[in-house]
DNA sequence: CGAAAAATTGATCGACATCAATCTGTGTGG
DNA sequence: CCACACAGATTGATGTCGATCAATTTTTCG
């Protein structure tokens, strides 16, 4: 196999940041008064930021809720504790996600969310939003909006062969990107093969096997963790 | 093995119907003006019922949406059709589970969601809530509480041993109609081997054996589609 | 009752798990 | 700067679980 190390050596990118606007909790923002982050001009009122380091959690399955959270930068994944202390990965969170949507029905969050690579999330006080009488209305039905656009079951990731279940991870993350506005075509995978292989409830061997395949075969281009879209197309 | 056919030839009992209390949907409804169904006194206002025989549509993917449904009495299932026609079955839904809470952000509905048993259902029109101006608070608080009930990401179905993934499916069956007030000891799977093959993503003999085997351990017993839970206990 | 669908059971095969060794990259202390 | 340690990743050999193919039995329904 061709040595492509010093190729891409310190091209360790994040995804990200996002523009506010690709964000799925934009419109609540705005409506509780909080301007774009990042954009034109210079300074602005902003949700409070925050920056988690890679393995860092963000919150905890049971604590309780003070906040909603969007992925501004980095990712994370939402982990399942079971009572036998092992962990399942349930989900992972790309940039323009909306971390904590649960609290509304529960007052405690549901999952661990643990940082993957260095993070930079935004975190919107519930406070804030029970601040805006005035705007009820229009944050109610925001909240509507954000709340019934991830209410439909997702199209489960783990089905049929494990070659399909990784090319459809890889796949999954490049249209997350595309749709956020960033580069879908070359990206990092995030996490490692270990936690790939827990999300598809497979093993670590296999997962790594079924990249290499990929490699082999043109559909993909991957050095560690940065992957480039070959012949492998989203929704194909 | 042993022949218990005419033991319960004549019981397949539909799960539900349920008491409105214990639907995901009933917050709503009261607010909207439309009284407990079936409850103590004798003639109400309901939203319209709906009857369903078993394989028919409830909804299509992509029809345009105007309406909430609530499952009363059987079960449904929600499909997913690919590209190539081939269908898979994303979720089961049951008793107290409320359908098509896509619509506040897509117009549309995302699946289609066929009866698997007789149905009874209840239709809420969007049109009934919009009517609501001077409880749009109370109104908007209900469906806040209703989808972030369901926003969170389920713990997957599909996971470990087909072994496993048979046996939870089962006990996912019992956990919820328990929690709907509903008979989670003895009830009836209400799918074919061959839905519950594609719901795990496995295949119908793989799916029979795991009952029978099951069935042989004395964790179940089983006959046809009506199973009783012995050893194998939810939380378990 | 007879036909069609659903379910069970058996035999064989292949994909993935498992066990084990090696390789690569990264960070640390001498 | 280099030697070393360690975690992550790759690769190979072998075993096992579930897929597949095939036949039969049971249930459902006209």
């Amino acid at each position: 196999m061709i040595n492509l190390k010093a190729v891409n050596a310190m091209t360790t990118p994040t995804p990200g940041p996002i523009a506010c606007r690709s964000c799925d909790l934009y419109e609540v923002c705005r409506l509780c008064g909080i301007t774009a982050l990042g954009e034109n001009r210079g300074v602005q009122r902003t949700g409070a930021l925050r920056t988690l380091r890679a393995g860092t959690r963000l919150y905890r399955a049971g604590e309780p809720a003070h906040s909603l959270f969007a992925v501004r930068q980095g990712m994370l994944k939402s982990v399942d504790v079971g009572t036998d202390g092992e962990e399942r990965i349930v989900a992972v969170n790309t940039p323009g996600d909306v971390l904590g949507t649960e609290v509304f029905a529960k007052r405690v969050f549901s999952h661990d969310v643990v940082a993957v690579q260095p993070v930079v999330c935004c975190e919107l006080p519930l406070s804030l939003l029970s601040d805006q009488y005035p705007r009820v209305r229009e944050l109610a039905a925001a909240l509507i909006n954000l709340l019934s656009r991830i209410s439909a079951p997702r199209p489960a990731l783990a089905r049929g062969s494990m070659r399909n279940r990784v090319a459809g991870f890889i796949l999954d993350l490049a249209r997350r990107f595309e749709q956020r506005g960033l580069d879908g075509r070359s990206f990092s995978l995030g996490m490692t093969r270990q936690e790939i292989a827990n999300l598809l409830d497979t093993r670590i061997e296999t997962v790594s096997r079924m990249i290499q395949k990929l490699n082999r075969e043109r559909q993909i281009e991957i050095t560690g963790q940065q992957v480039t879209l070959l012949s492998l197309k989203p929704t194909a």
